[in-house]
DNA sequence: GTCTATAACGTGATAGAC
DNA sequence: GTCTATCACGTTATAGAC
């Protein structure tokens, strides 16, 4: 049966089996075959709705990014809003990790993305900020945020306790870090987050406000 | 000729031409047969040296943390070794931009990877940081230098500045970014630090220090 | 035993004909 | 949409020269 009456596919379906593939057993198992096997159909109908395997990521890319809140740009005093942004920001990444890598690339031409990108930089500038200054705390903020998803510190090391021992002093409980998994990246995270912040806060009284 | 008097192969030169295709020419290229022809050698015996390509690119990682200079732990005062720290190892890292994208990872078993963690959160504890404080502030410095090189905030926008117009009303100047590269990236990764290590500086006054 | 070469397997992305 | 085909990949098996 070469052709169904009905379309088995479209570009929403892919990339939502696509997303669920990436989380479920990580980037480097989503092949166009297995891909198109969730899918029911063979690898090469895929090429009908998207030209290559690169505009599947992006597109499922884009759909991780999409689910970043930026209401609180506006309604909220900068700082606040700066936080929260992060937070949600951090939290959208941090439920899709097996995605952070691709999308560490930056925006390109994805639309949520820049979507993002414009409204933190905008409400910047809103608020009073030069442009040069605007630009560098963006690019600080999403430092920061893709650094803490991206490589989550707790799992950058090893289980066995054996791999640290007597070698390097100081990290005879690192094998523990997992087990705090969340403690410990949330923490950091948060403790990070509000230095900047408040941080930031002071410099805007030095440079922007200077009554 | 099946085999030659002198081993065409070494450990140290697989892991130098690798390093080599992978600056110049991204991860994506180094394949094991690229790899063995620039060695002048067939792919197959790159496996007399390493089991897997993944050891080859994990000797590569490590071979680049190796750079990062450490001695500043000790003599210093911590907040200034701390930002010293920071500025080489970003500085390590963008020198290798291609690598970091694996790098960021985590440690693993990387001795040298190993070896910088153990001195950062030594140094943190030696200068009287609670073992929490000191896992914290070194995942957070982590976060931030391998988020400022792993997606370079000026190259994450696309060169064509029809990409934005319009549409994202605060990115009409985004494409012109690349142009000021490391003014932005290095501006944007300067004002971080500088805020995290004053932040840093005042918590430890108003807790390690309660005098 | 050590280090290479050749050949081959299985899987990947993707192009073209139907 | 399917099928067939191409080419590159990581890796293994095997054989032969030092």
């Amino acid at each position: 049966m070469p052709r169904p009456s009905q379309p088995l596919l479209s570009r929403q379906r892919i990339v939502e089996v696509a997303l669920r593939i990436i989380d479920e057993e990580g980037l480097a198992a989503l092949s166009t075959r297995r891909l198109a096997a969730d899918l029911h159909v063979r690898a090469p109908s895929l090429y009908n709705h998207f030209a290559t395997k690169e505009e599947i990521l992006d597109a499922a890319g884009d759909a991780v990014i999409a689910a970043v809140d930026i209401s609180m740009f506006g309604p909220r005093e900068w700082p606040e809003a700066l936080r929260q942004w992060a937070r949600g920001y951090r939290a959208a990444l941090a439920r899709h990790p097996n995605n952070v890598p691709f999308l560490a690339g930056g925006p390109a031409l994805r639309p949520a993305a820049l979507r993002l990108a414009d409204a933190v930089y905008g409400a910047l500038l809103d608020a009073g900020w030069s442009r040069s200054y605007a630009t560098r705390i963006g690019a600080t903020m999403r430092y920061f945020v893709f650094g803490s998803t991206l490589g989550p510190f707790a799992l950058g090391f090893v289980v066995d306790p054996f791999g640290y021992a007597g070698r390097y002093p100081h990290l005879t409980d690192a094998h523990r870090l997992r087990q705090h998994r969340e403690q410990v990246d949330g923490g950091a995270f948060e403790l990070g987050l509000g230095t900047l912040i408040d941080g930031l806060v002071r410099l805007y009284d030095q440079t922007v406000v200077k009554s």
